[in-house]
DNA sequence: GCCCCGATGCTAAATACTTAGCACTGTGCT
DNA sequence: AGCACAGTGCTAAGTATTTAGCATCGGGGC
């Protein structure tokens, strides 16, 4: 089975599911303060609901209000859209695309993440063999 | 100067700079044949109008048609998206994004990309101290 | 040089997205 | 328990996007 069918998203969803995954979690009011040029505060409980009907977005009550979760994991949504990403400006290589992360962002990498892509590489370097 | 404006992209705009952005350049029949669930040719080509008006794309005649390519360099668009893409998915740890990349597409890395990832963790060493 | 084919620019209709308003339900305080 | 308030679902109107059709322009082969 072809994993659930979850129709392309608009530019206010995508917006919307942007800020959902970057708070992890998120309440009506606070998509909408997150959000660029905010919509009414109905607009946002609309797009909520129809992320929610997609597929995209799921709620559980957090007393008198709803709480919204993305349905795809963060990290699983991260790699997908990675891949996209690379597909689109890397011709497909996540090897030119790592090195445009690090050659942009070097100074603010900590000592930990160094160490750990290190180790990585060491890896890649034995199962690429 | 704040760069000039471009206004954001709706669906359909969207695919179609992710497919000049794939392709480097090209013409209103690649797009189409690219694009998911095409439009008419006409559609296409209303939308690369509107693009170039809008400021993502420029054209040059090549003999009887247009060849389109995007304003903004593929290499600076593709920084650009990955750090809102880090910024969404990984808090903003270009670091983290770097490991899920390298992660997931291990094997597919060639040497010589590896040693220029270890290059690059070698500067950031120095720079970070 | 002339014709044909395939390209373009435009306009206006169809569709999809986005929004606000209204009626209702549940929560928490007194 | 009753009230005030902040949340929800729904619907229908307002915009923006997306599309197709038609008139026109230009290049390449005979």
């Amino acid at each position: 089975m072809p994993k659930t069918r979850r129709p392309a998203l608009s530019r206010r969803e995508h917006q919307i599911m942007d800020v959902v995954y970057r708070r992890g979690a998120a309440t009506a009011a606070e998509v909408q303060a997150d959000l660029p040029n905010p919509p009414g505060y109905s607009a946002v409980r609309a797009l909520l609901r129809i992320l929610e009907e997609k597929g995209h977005l799921k709620h559980q009550a957090d007393g008198a209000r709803y709480l919204y979760r993305p349905t795809v994991p963060r990290g699983k949504a991260g790699s997908a859209a990675l891949e996209s990403l690379v597909d689109t400006f890397f011709d497909g290589s996540a090897g030119m695309a790592a090195a445009a992360l690090l050659d942009r962002n070097a100074r603010d990498i900590s000592d930990a993440e160094l160490d750990q892509l290190e180790a990585l590489i060491v890896r890649a370097r034995k199962e690429g063999r």
